[in-house]
DNA sequence: AATGATGGGTGACGTATGTCAATATCATAT
DNA sequence: ATATGATATTGACATACGTCACCCATCATT
């Protein structure tokens, strides 16, 4: 259903000076939120019905014009989101509860993630962005931002075909949430030769977008597991033998570009030399790195890229909190 | 029963709730607000009645680990606030509906003033703060915020005498809402001579007050009529003959420790040589100087002082806002 | 051990809210 | 003008919410 934000009839009878001269919306969501009156006063002294006024309050929901919050520090306040920071080094953890609703629990990250964005993103923010399902969801919950000043930027490129959470969709989406500039790679994320990416890096054009994403003060990106149902095949950017020689070399996860091992230790093959990526380095040296991700399959994915200090903030599910922590520390399941 | 003592045995272990190894009322704030459960849906997932369900979310919502907030910036671009900031010239407008609760005029526009604050203000501002009913009902309603970093400085002395919503009151009222320092004048308002005041502003302590009141990035003040009625007798600031002295000389309104004509002209008599408040010019170089304030005995002084540039934020109600277009602009009671 | 005060938890009830299909109104094309 | 599709409005119904008096553990006092 798709809602337009039009001041509706009453704006119409002007000249008739009836009791709508302001904004009905923003009049109805006044009074109820603000003032605290009922659904029925309000529509008794407009003369209106109430399911009218139901409706005017739902569009004011819907367009953003009243919106409830949950204060965000709180959630990374909570006993098992400190231990989790104390025992990995991560400088901050939010963690949705185990217990929910029946969608998928990237969803129910993506949430989260998205108000620990709101809060973190500024007018003036290089927001690098790389892809998954989880920042996926993370995009589609985004509340509307009016930050023009913003520069989302796509972290990595892009294999051919487009699948339903693609780098340029991450990007796009999020940049129209935020209200901002978006940034995509000019480049394929994977070429045939290290030649190639030699020359493609020197590219005035590829090689402004790798100086923008060095200016980077945000990177928001997904994790993920190597294991059968990892995403790097399902999305096609990755075969099977090339993610068998990773494994061979001792990978477990891959976030943004890098794989590593159980120890957070950086992987590297041949493809890593015809792999467009914002290098390692400048990655780590951005100051804000979130990390979206949780579920059963990428518990040591996870694990192993907070050893390798990949992110900074950590956005996951209680029941991976619990295990990641596990592994930290035996003693922690009893949290 | 028996579940019960189960439910007790377990929790005990560890704090209070092992269903809610989360804290329960954040998590409960989560699943309603944010996951869109229904308050039974929660109940029975925890094992607990749907009324301690509703005890967890009102505590939420006490706590304000949840907050509705209504967008300020539409109800500054609702049609009579453009038409009212293009008539008067100030930069912003914001308005009340007329037809509302039934609390007093001046605690609505307290609410929506709290609101345009709660935008405004910033990690490090210095806000100056004036007094009256309108101020005072604004940081009763001003939401806690956590900014540690700003002062919330007393811009006019104080009679003596409390009432209500003396300065004292004000200033404080909000610097502990804002989390801020509070920062009084240690002075009276208004001394017996002029000598006096001089004095006492070379006073280092006093000077120091002054001094930082220059640095505001905010003002915060009301406006009062000169008529019967007026908050300057009613609070005992101020006599009947020294009020009588300002309208013999035009005076029809004041803020914040300025008399002003129709025209906006600053009034003088000789209590303004006794009367110690932030210079005139100090004040008009305040980047931000919101004004609350509305009801009908306050039109023209309301009219008067954005003729004298006072204010170049407005807070008003509907009715108010209507009646100081119309003396700018005849045909503005149409609209 | 008995007593009283405290406070969170609860069932049951009345009310406010949300839903939906039917109806009225408007904007545009014919 | 009139038809037509789109949109806004409504009454009636179903459900979720908020309230309140009561209950039962807990803890301090006698």
């Amino acid at each position: 259903m798709a809602k337009r934000a039009e001041r509706n009839g009453v704006a119409r009878h002007e000249g008739d000076a009836t009791q709508f001269a302001l904004d009905p919306v923003l009049t109805a969501a006044w009074l109820y939120y603000e003032e605290g009156l009922k659904q029925d006063e309000i529509a008794a002294r407009f003369g209106i019905s109430r399911a009218t006024v139901f409706n005017l309050l739902q569009k004011a929901r819907d367009e953003g014009a009243v919106s409830v919050s949950i204060d965000v520090a709180r959630i990374g306040a909570l006993r098992l989101a400190q231990r989790l920071c104390q025992a990995t080094g991560v400088a901050e953890c939010y963690i949705v509860p185990a217990i929910g609703n029946d969608r998928p629990v990237t969803e129910r990250i993506g949430a989260l993630g998205a108000r620990v964005l709101e809060r973190r993103i500024t007018p003036q923010s290089v927001l690098g962005v790389a892809w998954g399902r989880t920042v996926m969801a993370l995009s589609q919950t985004l509340a509307a931002l009016h930050l023009p000043g913003t520069s989302i930027a796509q972290i990595t490129g892009s294999a051919i075909g487009t699948y339903d959470f693609s780098p340029e969709l991450c990007t796009s989406n999020i940049a129209v949430k935020v209200g901002g500039r978006c940034v995509n790679m000019l480049a394929p994320g994977i070429v045939s030769s290290a030649d190639v990416k030699r020359l493609l890096m020197a590219e005035p054009i590829v090689a402004q977008h790798f100086a923008l994403l060095r200016g980077c003060d945000i990177t928001l990106f997904g994790v993920t597991d190597l294991g059968e149902g990892t995403s790097l095949m399902h999305s096609g950017f990755m075969t099977e033998p090339t993610l068998a020689d990773y494994r061979a070399h001792g990978a477990v996860g891959f976030v943004s570009g890098y794989f590593f091992d159980k120890e957070g230790r950086p992987v590297l093959t041949d493809l890593d030399a015809r792999h467009l990526s914002m290098p390692r380095e400048d990655f780590l040296a951005v100051p804000t790195r979130i990390c979206v991700g949780g579920g059963p399959s990428k518990i040591a994915a996870i694990a192993a890229m907070l050893r390798g200090g990949y992110a900074n903030v950590l956005v996951t599910d209680e029941t991976t909190a619990r295990a990641v922590l596990a592994t930290f520390d035996g003693r922690a399941g009893a949290i």
